[in-house]
Parts: structure tokens; sequence; C-alpha cells
DNA sequence: TCTAACTTGCTTGACGTATAGCAAGTGAGG
DNA sequence: CCTCACTTGCTATACGTCAAGCAAGTTAGA
């Protein structure tokens, strides 16, 4: 009688396991249905834990939330300073390491779609008017400027270098948001096969050619191995 | 003391008015906050009306967010209207009126951030999952393929065309909604003199150099999606 | 090795607050 | 005076948080 569970069986005790679980749950539900729209009942039901749970492990719905978004920002930098360290090794000619980066930015955002709403949600939170700030918002500030350092931009160029990122990053992170509104109004399918490699290749047609101005550009000598062999993603 | 208001004087009532007033606070507080993070009360305070007016004229929270919608999409297609009636009747080659378009549509979205907010949040909402959809969704749906009716696109090529339709639409969109975030982050301000020129030219470069260079040959026939279309639509 | 004392993991109950919606009231203007 | 425009009062519900409690696991001492 004392963990009830699914089964009906004792569970185990392990608090590691049990605060990642709710760690996943938490994340799944914020991205799926936004912060205030999630209880934290809801994200006990969804980790298998009674009501109280997550607030036992992580004191407030607040902390929580930091808690995912901070796993979430771990995972982006990591990818991030992976795939530079590869560029940074590799002889390739620039156009070939920018259609890289693109297509591999492009990959990660498609198998990380929660993180993408995640982000989306608190990019619309940070609204425009100069209101007290949540403090839950302060961690992404920071992580994305972090990010933006791994990056190496901001040295040289500042305008038209940060024009073309966020130029980038829009045309790899539109479609994954807009998949059940725009894309399906103009007839794309997101879940069609080869939909991510068309859209990954038009992206990289766009802002290489976009880079070079009107100089032809030789479209094949510049894709990436992994546009070949992806059929399809998570 | 019945209808005390700011300074204490008697207030003519007027229906229209009063309904007018709070269907602008609510599609301000809806944008800003989101459907959930704003009370009936909020928008009746915005209105300078009581807590239940905003229930009185519109019969529920749901409905009062359907009438923002719908405003908000009459709006666009009125919009896209009055751009394609002038695009007609103009003698421009196709490229000018592609660039003439993208203009507007960004200037467009430009100074109407409310709309871009409401609308991403909108999307968000409409999961990947297939639940049971908001009553709230299907106007948004049917509005956008109106829209999408009116620009004369899915006729033929339908993927290439919907693809640089998508871009162009990010292109504009995001940096409007990560205005405090990704765009603060690389030092790009929104703010600044001149900074929607910019972004605007950006853009268009961008989408002419992409047209341009994915078909080289034959520029018109890339442009199907405005140019060819103009006459027929279904 | 047995067990009693203690710690940790997790649950149930309770409380305060926010809020949507309803119902009854009240005043203005035709 | 009567209807419409609008208000205040009330109720039900949902949710975050706190506190008490219990069981599983751990350690110490015999």
């Amino acid at each position: 009688m004392a963990y009830p569970t699914i089964n009906g069986q004792t569970r185990s005790r392990n608090a590691a396991r049990t605060k990642q679980r709710i760690l996943d749950a938490a994340e799944h539900l914020f991205a799926e249905h936004g912060f205030e729209q999630t209880s934290l009942a809801d994200v006990g039901e969804r980790a298998g834990v009674s009501r109280a749970t997550p607030g036992y492990f992580f004191g407030s719905k607040d902390e929580l939330y930091q808690a995912v978004l901070a796993e979430c920002f771990a995972q982006v930098r990591t990818a991030v300073q992976q795939g530079r360290a590869r560029t940074e090794a590799s002889n390739a000619p620039p156009e070939a390491i920018l259609a890289g980066a693109v297509g591999d930015y492009y990959d990660f955002l498609a198998s990380h779609p929660t993180f993408v709403r995640l982000i989306e949600r608190e990019a619309l939170t940070a609204g425009p008017l100069p209101e007290a700030i949540p403090p839950r918002l302060a961690a992404g500030q920071d992580a994305l400027a972090a990010i933006i350092d791994d990056l190496g931009i901001a040295d040289h160029n500042p305008d038209r270098a940060a024009h073309f990122l966020v130029s980038l990053v829009a045309l790899c992170w539109f479609p994954i948001v807009h998949s059940n509104t725009l894309l399906q109004a103009v007839g794309l399918d997101p879940e069609a096969k080869g939909f991510d490699a068309r859209r990954r290749n038009h992206v990289i047609d766009l802002v290489l050619h976009g880079v070079r101005g009107s100089l032809p550009v030789d479209t094949k000598s510049v894709m990436p191995t992994r546009a070949a062999s992806l059929g399809d993603d998570t």
C-alpha cells in the first residue's frame, strides 16, 4: 500500500532516476503545452510519480522549468561545440564547411522538435515590453549568448554576419514550429519521406546563393555527406 | 456609484465602441501574454470596463479569442488582396514584382507585431499530437488557406513554390518573434534606425538570389508563385 | 548478525489564491 | 417605463505549495 504503482508492485526508490523521469516528462509537457498550461500534477502523472513529487525534487515549478531549460541548452551547446571542432579539423573549402554546418544545424533541430518548441515559447514570453523579466528567462539569455560565443561570430563584420545567421536559423527553425499551420496550408507534409532532405537542400541552396551573391555555385560539390544518407529522422 | 470611471464622470453607453475597445485590449493582451495567461478581468481593465463585460459581449473567453483571431486574419486578407491588386496593375518585370511583394510582406509584418505573436502562439498550440483540435484553430486554418488561394499558389510545381513561400515567410517572420532573444544575442537591434530597411533588403537579396540560382535558365518559370499565376487560381 | 535509530524517497491532505462563468442588480436613454 | 448596457456578488474549479506521515533503505551498536 505504500507506493501504489501502475501494476500494484512496490516500486524501488531511486532519486536520480525519478528526477530524470520528472525532467523528461516536464520537458515534453512544457514544450507541448507551455509553462502555464502544464500543472505539476501533469508532470507527476507522466513521470509515474505523485502530484507533489516534482515539487519535492525541484522546489518549485519555476525551478523545474529552469532545470528543463538548462538541460536543453546544455544539449545544444555540446552539439555546437562538436560541430565546431569537426569543422576546425577539416580542410574542406569554406563553402563545403558552411553547407555542412547548415545541414548539421538543420538535422539537429529536426531531431529535437521539443527543444525548438520550448525556445519558441521562451521567445514569446520575453515580450517587447520592458516588464520585469521572470527569472526563468535569465538562464536562456545567458545560454544563448554562450552559444553565439561558441560559434565564434560577432568578431568581424557583425551586421552582415548577424543577418545571415538570423536567416539561417530562421530557415531551419520555421518549418518545425509551423509544421501544422503554414506547411500544411501550402501543402507540405513534414512527415513525408524525404521532406527533411529536400528542405535541408533548399536551405543550403538559399544560404549559399545568398552568401555568394549572384556568382554561380556548384551545389553538388558542397553537399554534406549526410544529405544522401538520411532518409528520414527520428 | 454605478459606473465608476477613471475620473468619476458618468460614462456614456455605447455597445459598439465598448466592444471594439474590448477587442483591441484582448488582441494586445493575448498577443503579449498568451491566451491562458490573460484573464477576462485583465481585458476588462485594459478596455476600461468591468470584470465581466468581456464575457457579457462575447459570451466566453474562447469566443472572445476567436473574435480577435478573426479580426486579425481579416486584416491580413485585405492587405494581401490590396497587394495583389497593385501587382496585377503593374507591368514590372517578375523580379521586381517579387521583390515588391516580399518588401510589402515584410513591412506588413513589421508593422503588425501583435499579429505575428498571436499567430506564433497559435502555431505552438496546434501541436503535432493528434489531440482534439481546439475549435479556435479552425478559423486560422481556413483563413490561411484563403490567403494562399489569394496568392494563387499551389498550381504547378507545388513543392518548389511551397518551399520558397515558406522560406520567404520565415525570413520576414523570424526576426519579429525573436527580436528579444536571438537578435539581441547576435547584436542586432530591431529598434535601431534603419534596421527594417536593412533587414528587408537582406531578405529580398536572399530570395532573389535563391530564385535565380536554383533555376538559372529561365527566370520567369521560377516564379510561378507570383508571376505566372496572377490571372488564375482555384 | 540482529535490530533499533535514523535518513531519504515519496505520498496524501489541506490551504490560499486565481479565475471563468453565472445571476441578480442598477442606471441611462429612448 | 422598459430595454439595453453594464456592474457587483457569488460559486465552482484548478493549481501551487506546504506540512505531516509512512515506508524503503542505511548505519551503528550489541
